[in-house]
DNA sequence: GTAGGGTTAG
Protein backbone atom coordinates (compact mmCIF):
# COMPACT_ATOMS: atom_id res chain seq x y z
CA UNK A 1 0.00 0.00 0.00
CA UNK A 2 1.05 3.75 -1.22
CA UNK A 3 0.71 6.02 0.96
CA UNK A 4 -0.73 9.10 -0.17
CA UNK A 5 1.39 12.71 0.13
CA UNK A 6 2.68 14.81 1.69
CA UNK A 7 0.42 15.00 5.23
CA UNK A 8 1.58 11.11 5.76
CA UNK A 9 5.24 11.80 5.07
CA UNK A 10 5.28 14.68 8.16
CA UNK A 11 3.27 12.23 10.13
CA UNK A 12 5.90 9.98 9.65
CA UNK A 13 8.74 12.48 10.01
CA UNK A 14 7.13 13.57 13.49
CA UNK A 15 7.59 9.98 14.60
CA UNK A 16 10.76 9.95 13.68
CA UNK A 17 11.56 12.72 15.46
CA UNK A 18 9.82 11.32 18.61
CA UNK A 19 11.55 8.17 18.31
CA UNK A 20 14.93 9.74 17.35
CA UNK A 21 14.22 11.33 20.71
CA UNK A 22 15.20 8.42 22.83
CA UNK A 23 18.41 7.80 21.45
CA UNK A 24 21.22 10.11 22.02
CA UNK A 25 24.01 9.30 19.98
CA UNK A 26 25.55 10.45 16.47
CA UNK A 27 24.91 6.56 15.41
CA UNK A 28 21.47 6.37 16.36
CA UNK A 29 20.47 9.87 14.64
CA UNK A 30 21.97 8.76 11.48
CA UNK A 31 20.61 5.40 11.29
CA UNK A 32 17.20 7.43 11.87
CA UNK A 33 17.62 9.33 8.57
CA UNK A 34 18.37 5.90 6.93
CA UNK A 35 15.37 4.46 7.87
CA UNK A 36 13.76 7.37 6.81
CA UNK A 37 15.04 6.57 3.26
CA UNK A 38 14.30 3.19 4.05
CA UNK A 39 9.75 3.82 4.55
CA UNK A 40 10.37 6.16 1.68
CA UNK A 41 11.42 3.62 -0.49
CA UNK A 42 8.42 1.05 1.45
CA UNK A 43 5.40 3.33 1.37
CA UNK A 44 5.84 6.06 -1.40
CA UNK A 45 4.79 6.19 -4.63
CA UNK A 46 8.09 6.63 -6.54
CA UNK A 47 7.16 8.28 -9.25
CA UNK A 48 5.24 11.18 -7.88
CA UNK A 49 7.70 14.41 -7.57
CA UNK A 50 6.11 15.41 -4.12
CA UNK A 51 7.28 12.48 -2.64
CA UNK A 52 10.87 13.17 -3.64
CA UNK A 53 10.51 17.16 -2.71
CA UNK A 54 9.50 15.75 1.14
CA UNK A 55 11.93 13.49 0.89
CA UNK A 56 14.94 15.85 0.00
CA UNK A 57 13.56 18.55 2.15
CA UNK A 58 13.00 16.67 4.95
CA UNK A 59 16.75 15.18 4.69
CA UNK A 60 18.43 18.32 4.46
CA UNK A 61 15.75 19.77 7.71
CA UNK A 62 17.40 16.69 9.44
CA UNK A 63 20.98 17.93 8.75
CA UNK A 64 21.19 15.13 6.47
CA UNK A 65 22.51 16.97 3.31
CA UNK A 66 24.50 14.17 1.88
CA UNK A 67 21.37 12.01 1.85
CA UNK A 68 19.39 14.90 0.99
CA UNK A 69 21.86 14.95 -2.17
CA UNK A 70 21.49 10.95 -2.76
CA UNK A 71 17.98 11.37 -2.88
CA UNK A 72 17.94 14.22 -5.62
CA UNK A 73 20.66 12.04 -7.96
CA UNK A 74 18.39 9.13 -7.39
CA UNK A 75 15.18 10.75 -8.15
CA UNK A 76 17.18 12.13 -11.11
CA UNK A 77 18.20 8.59 -12.29
CA UNK A 78 14.82 7.17 -12.29
CA UNK A 79 13.67 10.40 -14.43
CA UNK A 80 11.76 11.86 -12.29
CA UNK A 81 11.02 15.61 -13.49
CA UNK A 82 12.02 18.47 -11.18
CA UNK A 83 9.93 20.85 -10.38
CA UNK A 84 10.26 24.65 -8.75
CA UNK A 85 10.23 23.33 -4.94
CA UNK A 86 13.07 20.23 -5.53
CA UNK A 87 15.75 23.07 -6.35
CA UNK A 88 15.95 25.36 -3.37
CA UNK A 89 16.22 22.47 -1.39
CA UNK A 90 18.62 20.58 -3.17
CA UNK A 91 20.83 23.67 -3.32
CA UNK A 92 20.75 24.33 0.00
CA UNK A 93 22.15 20.53 0.57
CA UNK A 94 25.16 21.53 -1.29
CA UNK A 95 25.71 24.75 0.61
CA UNK A 96 25.37 23.23 3.76
CA UNK A 97 28.23 21.01 2.74
CA UNK A 98 30.28 23.40 0.50
CA UNK A 99 30.08 21.09 -2.44
CA UNK A 100 30.45 23.69 -4.99
CA UNK A 101 30.62 20.51 -7.67
CA UNK A 102 27.30 19.73 -6.74
CA UNK A 103 26.08 23.19 -6.54
CA UNK A 104 27.07 23.90 -10.02
CA UNK A 105 25.55 20.69 -11.40
CA UNK A 106 22.74 21.14 -9.62
CA UNK A 107 22.17 24.88 -11.01
CA UNK A 108 22.81 23.41 -14.85
CA UNK A 109 19.97 21.22 -13.84
CA UNK A 110 17.59 24.44 -12.76
CA UNK A 111 18.69 26.13 -15.44
CA UNK A 112 17.40 23.25 -18.02
CA UNK A 113 13.87 22.88 -16.35
CA UNK A 114 13.88 26.70 -16.49
CA UNK A 115 13.24 27.44 -12.82
CA UNK A 116 16.75 29.71 -12.93
CA UNK A 117 14.80 32.66 -12.47
CA UNK A 118 12.11 31.96 -9.55
CA UNK A 119 13.14 33.68 -6.57
CA UNK A 120 13.48 30.31 -4.24
CA UNK A 121 16.01 29.10 -6.84
CA UNK A 122 18.24 32.00 -6.86
CA UNK A 123 18.56 32.80 -3.41
CA UNK A 124 19.48 29.22 -2.96
CA UNK A 125 22.02 29.76 -5.76
CA UNK A 126 23.41 33.11 -4.40
CA UNK A 127 23.95 32.00 -0.92
CA UNK A 128 25.32 28.42 -2.40
CA UNK A 129 28.50 30.56 -4.74
CA UNK A 130 29.26 32.73 -1.34
CA UNK A 131 29.12 30.02 1.04
CA UNK A 132 31.72 27.66 -1.69
CA UNK A 133 33.92 31.24 -2.06
CA UNK A 134 32.36 32.17 -5.27
CA UNK A 135 30.58 35.45 -4.67
CA UNK A 136 31.39 36.65 -7.63
CA UNK A 137 29.01 34.44 -9.22
CA UNK A 138 26.80 35.10 -6.17
CA UNK A 139 26.81 38.75 -7.91
CA UNK A 140 26.06 38.09 -11.41
CA UNK A 141 23.18 36.29 -10.63
CA UNK A 142 21.91 38.54 -8.05
CA UNK A 143 22.21 41.53 -10.81
CA UNK A 144 20.38 39.43 -13.66
CA UNK A 145 17.35 39.22 -10.79
CA UNK A 146 14.71 42.19 -12.21
CA UNK A 147 12.61 41.80 -9.20
CA UNK A 148 14.32 41.42 -6.08
CA UNK A 149 13.14 40.22 -2.46
CA UNK A 150 14.44 40.55 0.75
CA UNK A 151 15.63 36.84 0.77
CA UNK A 152 17.71 37.78 -2.27
CA UNK A 153 19.05 41.25 -0.58
CA UNK A 154 19.72 39.13 2.58
CA UNK A 155 21.39 36.51 0.80
CA UNK A 156 23.50 38.57 -1.04
CA UNK A 157 24.58 40.45 1.90
CA UNK A 158 25.27 37.61 4.45
CA UNK A 159 27.71 36.52 1.29
CA UNK A 160 29.81 39.26 1.43
CA UNK A 161 30.10 38.86 5.66
CA UNK A 162 30.76 35.54 5.08
CA UNK A 163 33.73 36.47 2.80
CA UNK A 164 35.05 39.25 5.06
CA UNK A 165 33.96 42.31 2.97
CA UNK A 166 31.28 43.63 5.87
CA UNK A 167 31.78 47.39 4.13
CA UNK A 168 30.46 45.52 0.80
CA UNK A 169 27.68 44.10 2.94
CA UNK A 170 26.58 47.12 4.59
CA UNK A 171 27.41 49.16 0.77
CA UNK A 172 24.48 46.66 -0.76
CA UNK A 173 22.24 47.34 2.54
CA UNK A 174 22.37 50.78 1.78
CA UNK A 175 21.59 50.54 -2.22
CA UNK A 176 18.96 48.41 -0.88
CA UNK A 177 17.32 51.34 1.05
CA UNK A 178 17.71 53.05 -1.48
CA UNK A 179 15.64 51.18 -4.06
CA UNK A 180 13.22 51.00 -1.47
CA UNK A 181 12.69 54.58 -0.84
CA UNK A 182 12.48 55.05 -4.88
CA UNK A 183 9.81 52.93 -5.23
CA UNK A 184 5.98 54.32 -4.74
CA UNK A 185 4.12 52.13 -1.71
CA UNK A 186 4.94 48.64 -0.97
CA UNK A 187 6.16 46.20 -3.22
CA UNK A 188 5.53 42.63 -1.58
CA UNK A 189 8.37 40.99 -0.22
CA UNK A 190 10.67 43.65 -0.24
CA UNK A 191 10.15 45.43 3.35
CA UNK A 192 13.16 44.49 6.10
CA UNK A 193 12.66 41.69 7.86
CA UNK A 194 14.50 40.14 11.16
CA UNK A 195 16.79 38.19 9.56
CA UNK A 196 17.66 40.83 7.02
CA UNK A 197 18.29 43.08 10.42
CA UNK A 198 20.38 40.24 11.93
CA UNK A 199 22.07 39.91 8.65
CA UNK A 200 22.94 43.71 8.57
CA UNK A 201 23.43 44.12 12.35
CA UNK A 202 26.59 41.30 11.69
CA UNK A 203 28.01 43.55 9.53
CA UNK A 204 28.06 46.28 11.82
CA UNK A 205 29.96 43.73 14.57
CA UNK A 206 32.84 43.57 11.70
CA UNK A 207 33.21 47.14 10.65
CA UNK A 208 33.22 48.20 14.42
CA UNK A 209 32.16 51.31 13.94
CA UNK A 210 29.45 52.70 16.55
CA UNK A 211 28.21 55.42 14.32
CA UNK A 212 27.12 52.85 11.72
CA UNK A 213 25.92 50.62 14.34
CA UNK A 214 23.93 53.42 15.97
CA UNK A 215 22.28 54.21 12.81
CA UNK A 216 21.30 50.38 11.56
CA UNK A 217 19.80 50.26 15.05
CA UNK A 218 18.12 52.88 14.20
CA UNK A 219 16.53 51.99 11.04
CA UNK A 220 15.86 48.40 13.26
CA UNK A 221 13.60 50.83 15.42
CA UNK A 222 11.73 52.32 12.50
CA UNK A 223 10.60 48.99 11.01
CA UNK A 224 9.83 47.53 14.81
CA UNK A 225 12.31 44.71 14.61
CA UNK A 226 14.17 46.29 17.69
CA UNK A 227 12.46 43.89 20.04
CA UNK A 228 13.06 40.62 17.95
CA UNK A 229 15.57 38.29 20.28
CA UNK A 230 18.03 37.67 17.16
CA UNK A 231 18.25 40.79 16.26
CA UNK A 232 18.92 41.97 19.96
CA UNK A 233 21.64 39.71 20.49
CA UNK A 234 23.17 40.68 17.63
CA UNK A 235 22.78 44.59 18.04
CA UNK A 236 24.79 43.37 21.70
CA UNK A 237 27.31 42.09 19.97
CA UNK A 238 27.65 44.63 17.25
CA UNK A 239 27.92 47.11 20.25
CA UNK A 240 30.65 45.28 22.08
CA UNK A 241 32.62 45.01 19.02
CA UNK A 242 32.90 48.50 18.79
CA UNK A 243 34.02 48.91 22.30
CA UNK A 244 30.59 49.96 23.60
CA UNK A 245 30.19 47.73 26.32
CA UNK A 246 27.68 50.07 28.07
CA UNK A 247 25.61 49.94 25.30
CA UNK A 248 25.66 46.18 24.63
CA UNK A 249 24.60 46.27 28.52
CA UNK A 250 21.85 48.69 27.91
CA UNK A 251 20.43 46.04 24.99
CA UNK A 252 21.25 43.42 27.21
CA UNK A 253 18.88 44.44 30.25
CA UNK A 254 16.21 45.81 28.12
CA UNK A 255 16.04 42.80 26.63
CA UNK A 256 11.91 40.88 27.40
CA UNK A 257 13.71 37.64 26.69
CA UNK A 258 16.74 36.01 26.93
CA UNK A 259 18.38 33.20 25.45
CA UNK A 260 21.69 31.11 25.67
CA UNK A 261 22.50 32.85 23.30
CA UNK A 262 22.09 36.62 24.96
CA UNK A 263 23.77 35.62 27.73
CA UNK A 264 26.78 33.62 26.75
CA UNK A 265 27.17 36.93 24.41
CA UNK A 266 27.07 39.30 27.84
CA UNK A 267 29.44 37.27 29.41
CA UNK A 268 31.94 36.98 26.57
CA UNK A 269 31.88 40.50 26.38
CA UNK A 270 32.65 41.03 29.76
CA UNK A 271 35.25 38.60 29.83
CA UNK A 272 36.55 39.84 26.80
CA UNK A 273 37.22 43.11 28.13
CA UNK A 274 39.12 42.15 31.57
CA UNK A 275 35.61 42.88 33.29
CA UNK A 276 35.61 40.04 35.30
CA UNK A 277 33.57 40.74 38.36
CA UNK A 278 30.96 41.90 35.79
CA UNK A 279 31.52 38.11 33.93
CA UNK A 280 30.84 35.96 37.32
CA UNK A 281 28.20 38.50 38.39
CA UNK A 282 26.26 37.26 35.10
CA UNK A 283 26.97 33.59 35.71
CA UNK A 284 25.70 33.79 39.01
CA UNK A 285 22.40 35.39 37.65
CA UNK A 286 22.43 32.98 35.10
CA UNK A 287 22.90 30.25 37.92
CA UNK A 288 19.83 31.61 40.32
CA UNK A 289 17.46 31.62 37.30
CA UNK A 290 17.97 27.87 36.18
CA UNK A 291 17.18 27.30 39.83
CA UNK A 292 14.59 29.89 40.22
CA UNK A 293 13.05 28.37 36.98
CA UNK A 294 13.09 25.01 38.77
CA UNK A 295 11.37 25.84 41.65
CA UNK A 296 8.88 27.35 39.55
CA UNK A 297 8.23 23.93 37.99
CA UNK A 298 7.98 22.47 41.25
CA UNK A 299 5.40 25.28 42.77
CA UNK A 300 3.49 24.67 39.36
CA UNK A 301 3.26 20.70 40.00
CA UNK A 302 2.40 21.31 44.06
CA UNK A 303 0.05 23.84 43.44
CA UNK A 304 1.46 26.52 45.03
CA UNK A 305 0.84 28.97 42.21
CA UNK A 306 -2.45 30.01 43.60
CA UNK A 307 -0.50 31.30 46.58
CA UNK A 308 -0.19 35.08 46.23
CA UNK A 309 3.06 35.23 47.88
CA UNK A 310 4.87 32.23 46.17
CA UNK A 311 3.22 33.91 42.91
CA UNK A 312 4.53 37.30 43.62
CA UNK A 313 7.82 35.94 45.28
CA UNK A 314 8.46 34.28 41.23
CA UNK A 315 7.45 37.50 39.40
CA UNK A 316 10.64 39.14 41.55
CA UNK A 317 12.76 36.55 40.93
CA UNK A 318 12.48 36.60 37.17
CA UNK A 319 12.48 40.33 36.99
CA UNK A 320 15.38 40.19 39.00
CA UNK A 321 16.77 37.45 36.95
CA UNK A 322 16.56 40.03 33.78
CA UNK A 323 13.57 37.70 32.95
CA UNK A 324 10.30 40.44 31.87
CA UNK A 325 8.73 38.34 29.63
CA UNK A 326 8.40 35.37 31.96
CA UNK A 327 7.57 37.62 34.93
CA UNK A 328 4.93 38.83 33.03
CA UNK A 329 3.35 35.42 32.18
CA UNK A 330 3.50 34.52 35.70
CA UNK A 331 2.08 37.48 36.60
CA UNK A 332 -0.84 37.12 33.89
CA UNK A 333 -1.68 33.72 35.41
CA UNK A 334 -2.31 35.09 38.96
CA UNK A 335 -6.08 34.20 39.91
CA UNK A 336 -5.61 36.80 42.77
CA UNK A 337 -3.24 39.55 42.99
CA UNK A 338 -2.17 41.97 45.64
CA UNK A 339 -0.54 45.21 46.21
CA UNK A 340 3.12 43.88 46.71
CA UNK A 341 1.99 41.17 43.17
CA UNK A 342 1.45 44.29 40.97
CA UNK A 343 4.29 46.23 42.67
CA UNK A 344 6.96 43.63 42.03
CA UNK A 345 5.65 43.95 38.32
CA UNK A 346 5.97 47.45 37.80
CA UNK A 347 9.48 47.66 39.59
CA UNK A 348 10.71 44.80 37.70
CA UNK A 349 9.43 46.83 34.51
CA UNK A 350 10.83 49.91 35.81
CA UNK A 351 14.48 47.90 36.57
CA UNK A 352 14.74 47.19 33.05
CA UNK A 353 13.63 50.43 31.28
CA UNK A 354 10.20 49.11 30.40
CA UNK A 355 8.66 52.55 31.10
CA UNK A 356 5.42 52.42 28.83
CA UNK A 357 4.49 48.85 30.35
CA UNK A 358 5.26 49.99 33.91
CA UNK A 359 3.62 52.91 33.60
CA UNK A 360 0.99 50.50 31.47
CA UNK A 361 0.20 48.33 34.87
CA UNK A 362 0.94 51.22 37.11
CA UNK A 363 -2.35 52.44 35.64
CA UNK A 364 -4.41 49.10 35.43
CA UNK A 365 -3.53 48.59 39.07
CA UNK A 366 -4.85 52.35 40.32
CA UNK A 367 -7.80 51.17 37.91
CA UNK A 368 -8.21 47.64 40.16
CA UNK A 369 -8.60 50.09 42.87
CA UNK A 370 -5.71 47.96 44.60
CA UNK A 371 -3.60 51.32 45.33
CA UNK A 372 -2.88 52.92 48.84
CA UNK A 373 -1.99 56.31 48.55
CA UNK A 374 1.47 56.25 49.96
CA UNK A 375 2.59 53.54 47.42
CA UNK A 376 1.33 55.49 44.68
CA UNK A 377 3.43 58.11 45.46
CA UNK A 378 6.62 56.19 45.60
CA UNK A 379 5.88 54.34 43.02
CA UNK A 380 5.67 58.04 40.88
CA UNK A 381 8.59 58.89 41.85
CA UNK A 382 10.71 55.20 41.53
CA UNK A 383 9.42 55.52 38.07
CA UNK A 384 9.99 58.95 37.06
CA UNK A 385 13.69 58.44 38.78
CA UNK A 386 14.14 55.18 36.57
CA UNK A 387 12.88 54.90 33.47
CA UNK A 388 11.62 58.51 32.57
CA UNK A 389 14.29 60.02 31.70
C1' DG B 1 0.82 20.08 -1.00
C1' DT B 2 6.36 20.81 -1.18
C1' DA B 3 10.68 25.75 -1.22
C1' DG B 4 15.07 30.26 -0.10
C1' DG B 5 18.28 34.18 3.72
C1' DG B 6 20.29 35.24 10.13
C1' DT B 7 23.03 36.00 15.71
C1' DT B 8 27.33 34.53 20.52
C1' DA B 9 31.26 31.72 22.51
C1' DG B 10 35.03 27.91 21.84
Amino acid sequence: MKIPNPISLHLLTISFKIHKNHFSTAAAAASTNTNLTTLFNKYFDKTDVYSWNSLIAELARGGDSCESLRAFSWMRKLDIKPNRSTFPCAIKSCSALFDLNSGEQTHQQALVFGFESDLFVSSALIDMYSKCGKLSNARVLFDEIPQRNIVTWTSLITGYVKNDDAHEALMVFKEFLFEKSKGNGEEVGTSVDSVAMVSVLSACARVSNKAVSEGVHGVAIKVGLDKVMGVENTLLDAYAKCGEVSLSRKVFDEMAEKDVVSWNSMIAVYAQNGLSTDAFELVHMMGALRVGMCLHDQVLKMGYVNNVIVATSIIDMYCKCGQAEMARNAFDGMKEKNVRSWTAMIAGYGMHGFAREALDVFYKMIWAGLVEFTRMWSLQRFLRGNCLN
